[in-house]
DNA sequence: GGTTTTTCGTGATGGTAATCACAATCCCGG
DNA sequence: CCGGGATTGTGATTACCATCACGAAAAACC
């Protein structure tokens, strides 16, 4: 079963080969059959727009391969992105739990496979299975505290080069590193890094000088070098 | 009956004098009854700490009367403060529901009663009354879009002054005004409102000074007079 | 009522990062 | 392999606001 851009479609995407503390893993065998009967799955070529920050609800985006970016924009044009979003990760539940408008836009950053699930088979689902209508309310307050650590970047941290620093190590538990050394795959322009942390793409350009200069960094083609995470952890908590 | 601090208990104060759509109001009889039983009231003086960040969540506070101030610090000693509580708010049901850490502390600014509920308490009252459950994963819904309502205004706002207009335009549902013109009794601080919008105390008095100057704004006493609404939205959508 | 503490107004100064501008590079598609 | 759009590096300039500093005013406290 072959699908566009080259992507194998996995059949059983809803219980994702992802780790367990997903919204839609490990669940009992007939509640994974209903979600099977109600999901729709696709491939989705990098840059759809998944859905958009003021639309009404249509239902949630189960994230199975790939990555999608949230953001949310001014009438000016000004960006910040709050999330970059990865497998497993469920997309727009709060708007389609609560009815209101999605609250960001979501855009796939590399291509992927998503399932989608409309709002009203969704909340069917829920009155079904009690005790995933629980996981749930575990997710939203999850998101809740996400939200809130953006609130403390944004409004806490006093320079750009702290943010940053702050970015990096949040990008970490990606891939567990050693002795105060981790790396990363790097697949964000300068300016998508400027919209995560509020400013704009010159000064983060400036900033992966400085750091690389400090030998806090280093850049070997896409994959992100941090040499000295102390020193980051430093600079966050000066 | 008195208590202390001049300040008249009331005996029915889960479900508080207030506007329905909060959580512990129109509830069926048995409900009402249980959570009466549950709830323990006190009255809290100003600066009184409900809770602290990064303490293990002991249960909610339904504010009855007063005002508190939710906040949260860095490590410097900067604050932000998040949300102005008001007489029908739930406070920490995010923390105690997830049971992690308070993410902010909360602190009295007016005197005012409260009533306490257990975290054990809550949860059993919970499972008891499923219809409950849903209006704590829709309250929770609501804390999350202010989140987001926060982290727009520090991430998108480019000046103080707009995110000065976008405060005071966020005061005026409180008492609906006329023609474009409104006003509020104004009990905060020029340095709490500084924390509000991520800036410093002097900007804060600056603002207050041009304003003034504009014609957008007076102050008799302590009511405070928007005189000019519509210049305040464009200053917002400039 | 007088004293202390908190809050407020306002000037002077400097640093920092936004802005503008342009060249260099990378990367993808044909 | 080549061309063109996207991305990145870096200098020069400037505006804006944080910071410091201090006195005035207001509120809280005995």
């Amino acid at each position: 079963m072959r699908a566009p851009y080259g992507l194998t479609i996995l059949d059983n995407c809803v219980t994702c080969p992802v780790r367990e503390e997903h919204l839609f893993c490990n669940l009992p065998p007939p509640a994974v059959k209903k979600l099977n009967e109600i999901k729709s799955t696709a491939i989705y070529p990098k840059s759809t727009m998944l859905f958009i920050e003021g639309q009404q609800p249509r239902g949630v985006f189960v994230l199975c391969t790939g990555k999608a970016k949230l953001s949310t924009s001014s009438s000016e044009g000004k960006t910040i992105i709050t999330k970059i979003s990865e497998p497993g990760d469920v997309l727009g539940l709060n708007a389609t739990i609560s009815n209101h408008p999605y609250e960001v836009t979501a855009e796939m950053i590399e291509p992927g496979q998503a399932n989608f699930i409309t709002r009203d088979a969704l909340l069917q689902f829920l009155r079904e299975y009690g005790e995933v209508a629980l996981r749930v309310a575990e997710q939203l307050s999850r998101n809740y505290y996400t939200a809130y650590e953006e609130i403390r970047t944004l409004g806490l941290a006093s320079s750009p080069a702290e943010k940053f620093a702050k970015l990096l190590l949040s990008w970490e538990s990606k891939k567990a590193g050693a002795n105060g050394t981790f790396q990363i795959r790097l697949t964000l322009t300068h300016e998508e890094i400027a919209e995560m942390i509020g400013t704009t793409r010159e000064t983060v350009s400036r900033l992966f000088s400085d750091f690389k200069k400090k030998q806090l960094l280093q850049l070997k083609g896409s994959t992100l070098i941090v040499r000295n995470k102390p020193a980051l952890e430093k600079m966050v908590h000066p």
